[in-house]
DNA sequence: AAACTAAGTTTCACATAGTGGAACTTGTTT
DNA sequence: AAACAAGTTCCACTATGTGAAACTTAGTTT
């Protein structure tokens, strides 16, 4: 789970913000160094250094250290330029509105489901995830519709990360499983989630591909087993597919204005 | 507007970071070169170290970079462990509810506004494309309600970092117009954008602070002169402000949970 | 197709910038 | 008041990062 570095400094650094972030709440200098390769001072400076950038935020009344502002923006930056959110929103917004459902919208990042967008059932179940958030790949819809259409050298490296952990009874447990179901979704062009990362929640997921086959991301529409059941789910697959290719027509031809200084934000 | 560094490698390379982020699409290595305080092959090294760490996001076909995934995972976390809006959020829900216009929730972040979480009436959230964003402070309704509540030190240095870019004619033009300004609101509790910042837009901002003064964030409430104008909008002062106390109230109780390992997030 | 040019990448001698053991300071517990 | 833990600073050492220049592509021009 630990980000391994290999990038000197810059590396290191970043792997005590993955550290900070990982804790899930403000966090001690001293429970940074249990757990922590670096030495005392080494730590010290860079946490230090990077408070003073506002990628950390010290709290000077409990003595904790969180994840800071400046990330946000930065952030915001890699959703609109990095991410296919942008382009797929007005595609997302139309689909939920058919669908009546909660729709996610991931990419694959690091071998893990990255969630980039989404959208609220019209009768929300308790579940969050929200852009930004990740998950895993080998249990999710999105996760598996995006790995069945990796090419052999980069899955099989994504499969080694794969936890396997078993979250429920139905979650596949070894890459024997994993790429049977992978072989399946290739042949089917679309797959589920079979209540395979929490009890009762389902989901039909779409990859969105480019013309030349290489994979984008993922779309699903969720739901739940009290509510639906699969084979009614798989009654959307034909819209899934509609706004898969509508999301993949367009993030062909999107090419950034070629205007270079147009910069209108003040201050 | 440049961010300055001053913490060795760390600083240098988040400041490339922002270089990218502030070209708002995608750069050539020779675009990020010219404008850029290092040599090239310095340049290269950060760039090369930072896109192995998905920092950044380097296109092979364009040959250009944009900030990366990474950020979005470590900025989610920020969101949640470094803003008001996890705590805010069912408050501000119930506001837009009530009030039916745009709802802002924004944070002071190095002199600038940087908004944490916005309700749009009648869309539903889409995180980062709002969250994250940032505005200037000298000319937006969250923005002066927050520089009002600021102890004289940290006033004076953020005024000194303000642009005071004439947006239109209403835009305040220097500190002593704003200081002006900033008075009043501390007197009212309360402040307006009299379309200060965009033509025709309008809003209504509430600071929110802590019982000891110290401020937190702000609301606003925002519309258009083709609606409504500032007296009606000043009716939902009341409003405003019971939110502002119920999520101030809030935050001071917040504590993070103490149980240490109890992270389920598998893989 | 050879000659030129610009963009991107690698090299390498050099010194700056980062390292970490240990000592110190501050705050908390017995 | 002594003992302990957490956080911060010191400083000699050298590993790390530096950047001018050389090289290698890729893209144009003659």
């Amino acid at each position: 789970m630990a980000q391994r570095d290999g990038d000197g400094t810059i590396g290191k650094a970043l792997s005590v913000m993955d550290q900070v972030a990982n804790f899930g709440r403000p966090v001690k200098f001293s429970e940074l160094l249990d757990g922590s390769e670096f030495p005392k001072a080494t730590l010290f400076r860079y946490v230090q250094a990077l408070t003073n950038q506002r990628m950390l935020r010290f709290d000077p009344d409990r003595n904790t250290y969180a994840p800071g502002a400046r990330l946000m923006r930065l952030a915001h930056a890699a959703w609109e330029q990095s991410s296919l959110a942008p382009i797929a929103r007005p595609h997302i917004d139309r689909l939920s509105e058919i669908v009546g459902e909660t729709v996610h919208l991931a990419q694959l990042d690091n071998a893990q489901v990255l969630y980039v967008d989404k959208r609220n059932a019209t009768q929300p179940i308790a579940m969050f995830s929200e852009a930004g958030k990740v998950g895993p790949a080998y249990c999710t819809g999105v996760g598996k519709a995006m790995l069945a259409f990796l090419d052999e050298d980069t899955l099989s490296s994504v499969i080694a990360q794969q936890s396997f952990h078993q979250f429920t009874p139905s979650t596949l447990k070894n890459e024997t499983e994993l790429r049977a179901e992978l072989a399946e979704i290739r042949a089917n062009g679309y797959g589920f989630d079979r209540e395979e990362h929490e009890p009762s929640i389902i989901c039909v997921a779409m990859p969105i591909l480019t013309p030349r086959g290489r994979i984008l991301g993922a779309l699903s529409v969720t739901s739940s087993t009290t509510r639906t059941n699969l084979a009614a789910m798989e009654k959307l697959v034909p819209e899934l597919s509609k706004t898969s290719q509508a999301i993949a027509a367009e993030a062909q031809d999107w090419r950034f204005p070629d205007i270079n200084k147009s910069q209108t934000m003040g201050a």
